[in-house]
DNA sequence: ATCATTTATGTAACCGGTTACGGAACTGGT
DNA sequence: ACCAGTTCCGTAACCGGTTACATAAATGAT
């Protein structure tokens, strides 16, 4: 079925046809039905990649950037996925995956198949691809923010703070020698260590640079293998603020296997509030970070972004400190 | 930059510039190279959306059936996708999250906006969707398999031989009052827990039925909340098979809160292996899962299917119990 | 030298839509 | 009765590609 032999069906032209299609007032209420009956009699769905030459695409672009393996090992980033895909879905949007071997995003924007891009929490490290992502003008809003790219749209939280309640936390626990383990290549975890920092030294205690662990990724198995080295440390740290909940969880089972119990030979806390900090043994104190609300920020981002042409306000979505057992 | 552009500078036409691009032969060598070098200069990459018109869009849907809020919380389902994208990208495909929200997958079908789909696990209660999706001769593959549909193109496990992995390991360790945790909608669940019982009742042992609990879905909320209500039975079970991890670890969960230790009071025994299960406290035992490899061959036979319009073999893979911490 | 074949390229129609423009028929105000 | 403004609809060009067909030039066989 094309526009053509609906039009031939209805005895009209296919310009009134797709007038009906496009909703479009001039036309006679009575062709109008006409046409509409026929449309759902014979359930044309006008084609999309024909609409797609002279209009948008209605495809928005997910990349992931770095190693996908990781991202998808952790549920924030999931559910920042689900967010995205859901508020996208709601508004007749669709998401494409995109993982950017070499400069492929790119040439999918140059083909026309996307209209714009999210990008799932860009670090340090991928400068190249938003470099060219801004030289080819293409419509892009980030799932955290950069520094050294303030002006771009993005949607965040406030890392520093939230550094700084799991700081007052363990402060108020008494806790002094602390340990902090996270992932060096990304941005929002420094900036969450800076915070925790500042509040401890606003508390007149320096954190031990020494006991700042930095790693590639941030999986179980390297929040296992990183707590395994931290806790050899003589005078043993006290807790451990984890950049992420998989960091946290794959300390705790570190802690577990040298024997230590926690809370009481050492606290943990972790960020980010995935649903399996709940249900970990014991629970996992954490700071909430509203992933699937990040995720539909970040979709009504692109479409006023795509739709009106025009950069959208960056947000900042609010965290809390969330106390379980492991502190 | 269009085809007509890159023709005119070339001074060919528009037939001559095609033929390089989709890199036909009967071009010579000599006015190929000025039009590679032209298209290199120019950056220009053509327009896919012009290109499906007449040909593929080289776009596959996944359909996330039900509820995307518990498909996105158990790993096991994200590391499929994770196994789907990587395959379709290395092809030069693209994954369109579907969400299936009335009948607007066939749309997107209609539309042209995908040549085909992966149906992510389908279960008993979507088969509107499957007859649609046949009806409409779509090509896909989904990642169970369903008695229903023997004949859908699908990856999958031998369900049934993971349930007897996990009886007979049970029984080695002497378990003989056993109680089953998993989602009554799905018929993975249901073999699962068939293969179980069936190498329970070889070895002399009934299950007792009144100890098979099932509930809609399987997030770790529910696991928790099914175990909190079966381990108040009496005589208390000494081992629970769960039909998935997420359930698994949602019981664990339970367990402790309880004051029950596992593996000394319960024993507990997950499936499909996801990444948490290694990490959580103690380790859990499990039936592991290829789910990337599952991903990769489902991608690889939807675009068998759609490239030679020719439904591919299923696929069965291998599985293995792996022997951990909580039994 | 002639003719058949191959090689290289162009012309024009087509794919399934949108849109600028024009015009006929109807409406209403004076 | 006349003119201006709406309302409704069609014609034809266009979007950025592909493709059936034609043709000119080069090649090779006899």
């Amino acid at each position: 079925m094309t526009i053509s032999e609906i039009a031939k069906l209805a005895n009209v032209s296919k310009t009134t046809v797709s007038r009906v299609i496009n909703n479009r007032p001039d036309v006679d209420s009575y062709t109008r039905k006409t046409i509409l009956d026929i449309i759902e009699k014979y359930d044309y769905h006008p084609n999309a990649n024909a609409k797609a030459i002279l209009q948008k695409s209605r495809n928005v672009g997910l990349i992931i950037p770095y190693n996908a393996e990781f991202i998808f090992e952790n549920p924030f980033f999931v559910e920042v996925m689900h967010g995205i895909s859901t508020s996208l879905s709601q508004n007749n949007y669709y998401l494409v995956i995109c993982y950017p071997h070499e400069q492929n995003y790119l040439d999918i924007y140059k083909q026309k198949r996307v209209d714009g891009f999210i990008v799932l929490s860009p670090n340090i490290g991928i400068t190249t691809l938003l470099d060219s992502l801004l030289e080819k003008n293409a419509p892009f809003v980030c799932t955290a923010r950069l520094e050294a790219y303030k002006d771009l749209a993005s949607v965040d939280i406030d890392n520093r703070y939230g550094g700084s309640l799991a700081a007052k936390h363990l402060l108020s626990l008494g806790h002094k020698n602390v340990a902090f383990i996270g992932r060096r290549t990304i941005e929002s975890t420094k900036v969450r260590f800076e915070g925790f920092e500042e509040t401890y030294r606003q508390n007149g205690i320096i954190v031990d640079k020494s006991l700042f662990f930095g790693a590639e990724e941030a999986t179980l198995e390297i929040g296992y293998d990183m707590t395994r080295v931290l806790l050899e440390k003589t005078p043993r740290p006290t807790a451990i603020f984890a950049g992420n909940d998989t960091l946290a969880i794959g300390a705790m089972s570190a802690c577990k296997d040298l024997g230590l119990s926690v809370p009481e030979d050492i606290a943990i806390i972790g960020f980010d509030d995935i649903s399996f900090a709940s249900y970990v043994t014991p629970s996992l104190t954490t700071i909430s970070h509203p992933a699937f609300k990040k995720g539909v920020a970040a979709a009504e981002m692109i479409i006023e972004y795509i739709e009106s042409n025009k950069k959208p306000e960056s947000r900042t979505l609010p965290i809390e400190l969330v106390v379980r057992k492991t502190t």
